[in-house]
DNA sequence: ATTATCTATAGATCTATAGATAATGC
DNA sequence: ATTATCTATAGATCTATAGATAATGC
């Protein structure tokens, strides 16, 4: 029964990746110990020896679900001459909308977040300090205050209308996700400063 | 036991007032039967003869919910002069960033919906729309076909913006709506039209 | 007689713990 | 000898149901 240390430590790894995807579908109190332990291949017994609770585990998994958001934008940002538009293509698409287990945990956890504990929340803030960074660098803000005030509105448009577009039906979701593209690119166009 | 017919409705409709309130402060998954029947002053075994299952009183709750928010947009858009300012005033206040029970459920339950069955998402399809139609009766679009753009881009960056602002702490919290505050001002002021 | 609400409970599930087991690590 | 994981279980809670109770409504 007992495993090497080292698998010991990748299969606490692949609990972590397995509740950074099941609470992202599920939510927080939708999904159990049973079958998060399950995603990984293991049983219930073992969590408490590898997590101090079910808590922290949500903080890790937190953790990691933004810290691989904006990962997506900076390899984005990088990967495209127009680093926004690519950054939109991709947040802003069908796709997203649909992919709720590996999209924005923004999206996906928004609204529980405020009420979760202080070391859930954590994860989220630094995550959104993150996310406005990568768009404050390819827009070149040189304000002085960081985050700027465009990165600021678009990030928070960006997330409302993919919220709203896992709530609308076919039709006005798509149109919601067009219609916050173009705004985006607006927003960022416009001329600097207030 | 029994009581009058007009104190049974009463009850009833206690009980999906509670419940409104309770959904958005707890989540759906975070509040139980017991809890819901006990803020209408009843206890859990009343619950079925009032209600076929937790997540039709969820439906009920949340058309409640929307129908009071799309209400309170159109009181205050009639109360001013200038009617986006009025919403703007209250919709991105640090007061509604702490109401939760009382405040927009897009913002409270917005994440928590996509995951819920059709009959709780149909309410908030409609209460979405309606949102919209007062965007668009107060900025006199007249663009053939609504919801207009600048409607779905202003609802997302305000609901965004606040869904976030619950996440950060103080400071970044109110930059948060401050910015969208000014971008919203400005989306509804660029020429109409794409 | 009917019925709104109550107490009580079934059966499932949840978080967390205890102790057994079987393999690693020294 | 240590320990990663397992089976088993405690105790709480959840949704839903059954049947009793006491008041209304006819």
């Amino acid at each position: 029964m007992r495993v090497t240390r080292a698998q010991a430590e990748a299969n606490r790894e692949a609990v972590i990746n397995v509740a950074s995807r099941l609470f992202r579908e599920h939510g927080f109190d939708g999904i159990g110990l049973k079958d998060l332990m399950k995603g990984a291949g293991l049983t219930q017994g073992g969590f408490y020896k590898q997590f101090e609770s079910k808590d922290h585990l949500a903080a890790l998994a937190s953790r990691r679900a933004m810290e691989s958001s904006t990962g997506r934008w900076s390899t984005a940002a990088a990967s495209a001459p127009d680093a926004l538009e690519a950054i939109i293509r991709f947040y802003l698409s069908k796709d997203h909308r649909g992919e709720k287990g590996d999209g924005c945990p923004l999206v996906a956890l928004g609204s529980d977040v405020a009420r979760q504990s202080e070391e859930v929340k954590l994860p989220f803030q630094e995550g959104i300090k993150g996310h406005l960074q990568v768009l404050d660098e390819l827009m070149d803000v040189t304000e002085g205050s960081e985050p700027s005030n465009k990165a600021m509105a678009i990030l928070s448009l960006m997330v409302g209308a993919v919220t709203l577009s896992r709530i609308l039906d076919e039709g006005l979701s798509q149109d919601v996700l067009n219609a916050a593209a173009d705004e985006v690119r607006r927003i960022a166009a416009s001329p600097a400063g207030q």
